[in-house]
DNA sequence: TAATAAAGTTAGACTAATCTAACAATAATT
DNA sequence: AATTATTGTTAGATTAGTCTAACTTTATTA
């Protein structure tokens, strides 16, 4: 059983190798940094988590994940990311309140725990920050993306992304109210003009293809199955 | 903030010196026979106890809780007892199973959780085990008890306790399958022969004022009121 | 390439929570 | 009341995770 403390090695170590830099190993400083310790204790943990072969690791030399490791650290983001959601979906909390408490919930040691609240929370694909969670075995499948321009007139579905990252667009989509992860309704598609009518929120506002071309978005579906059938 | 072992004495304090033998003291080898420790590591923590002003304790004498402290333990049970309703009635958990999680997640900080998974689970009185779940100032408040003779035809209510201890009357309880926590449907009350007709799960019979003034019960608004407004 | 800077390690110390083993105080019993 | 049994304390050791301060290795640059 690892202890708290090894496993915010581990989560740190997925978020610095996995999710940040796509450099597949760290150095202990920077390590140190981020888990606000002192490089000394980082060098301690690195021999110790070297041992559970948790982690690969010689002398003065980078720290990287093992498959073990990985998916340990992967279970940590998972729990947190289902807690955050708890939190967010069914008590009401706020996305600035959710981290803090999820930071010590992730820590409860019970696979059968999160698989029952996952599908309590009727399995979500993603957190209220808009991040991916592992799945149960520790993988994360994002699910089938689409533009907008795909989803069917009467669908509804979530924005995970942009896909035109000019100055322009993302001003555009900030004046208009429009974030990642608000869910979005396709009331009306007309042919003739290819203009579209959404609404989210309180907004109903009305698009061209310039717009729905380059928003990504996951079809209300596919976000609870994690595999699109539609 | 109180670590994680403190927080399991106070928690042990209480059950022995509030829930328990009704001696409000406790002596050194009684706490740790409870909590699986040496009487030794007991020494040690109840002088750090009442350093913090959470026991008074003297060398040599027992120990009880102060004011703060049993305000503290009161708190540890209320997370417990709450997590344990909602692993049960959120999540399917059975029976046995809640205790050891909740173990775990009643260590979490945080009043505000808490008030909202009470919110969350509609104010409950009892967690799954039929114990009472302290409020929000650590204070047990039993809601207003009746006999199952004055819940009104066509009313539901819960079975928290027996009044009559005797075998054959504990036997007959048993006998006919109720389980204190039960929910009890009053059908219908006949005045002429003062027979009462009762649903619990699966069960419907026909029980005469012998059972009924001997089952206390609360009825379904005091439970989530916690007062009586029937 | 030699000097300097950056990165990493080691040794020794600290705290919290536990233990064992030896000892001390209080309570019970003859 | 004296002896024995029970109960509780103290001293010293252990482990995990951290620190500081001094030292070593690797990388950078003049």
């Amino acid at each position: 059983m690892l202890s708290f403390t090894e496993e915010n090695y581990l989560k740190a170590l997925v978020q610095l190798t996995v999710f940040e830099d796509g450099k597949l190993e760290v150095g202990v400083n920077r390590l140190a940094a981020y888990l606000d310790v002192k490089p000394a204790t980082v060098s301690d943990m690195a021999k110790k988590l070297k041992q559970k072969d948790l982690v690969q690791y010689e002398k003065y030399g980078k720290i990287s994940l093992s498959d073990s490791g990985k998916k340990e650290g992967m279970m940590v983001i998972r729990r947190h990311r289902l807690w955050e959601t708890f939190l967010f979906d069914k008590l009401d909390f706020s996305w600035d309140e959710i981290h803090e408490l999820a930071e010590e919930l992730e820590h409860i040691h019970s696979k059968k725990l999160m698989d029952r609240l996952d599908r309590f929370l009727d399995f979500p694909a993603f957190d209220p920050h808009g991040d991916a969670i592992p799945n149960e075995n520790g993988e994360i499948v994002i699910p089938f993306r689409k533009t907008l321009s795909e989803i069917g007139e009467g669908k509804s579905c979530k924005i995970i992304a942009v896909k035109d990252n000019s100055t322009e667009f993302l001003q555009y989509v900030d004046k208009i109210g429009l974030k990642i992860n608000d869910e979005i309704n396709v009331l009306k598609k007309e042919e003739f003009d290819e203009l579209t009518t959404i609404q989210f929120k309180e907004h109903q506002i009305v698009v061209s293809p310039k717009f729905s071309d380059n928003i990504f978005v996951v079809c209300a579906t596919c976000l609870k199955a994690k595999e699109c059938n539609c």
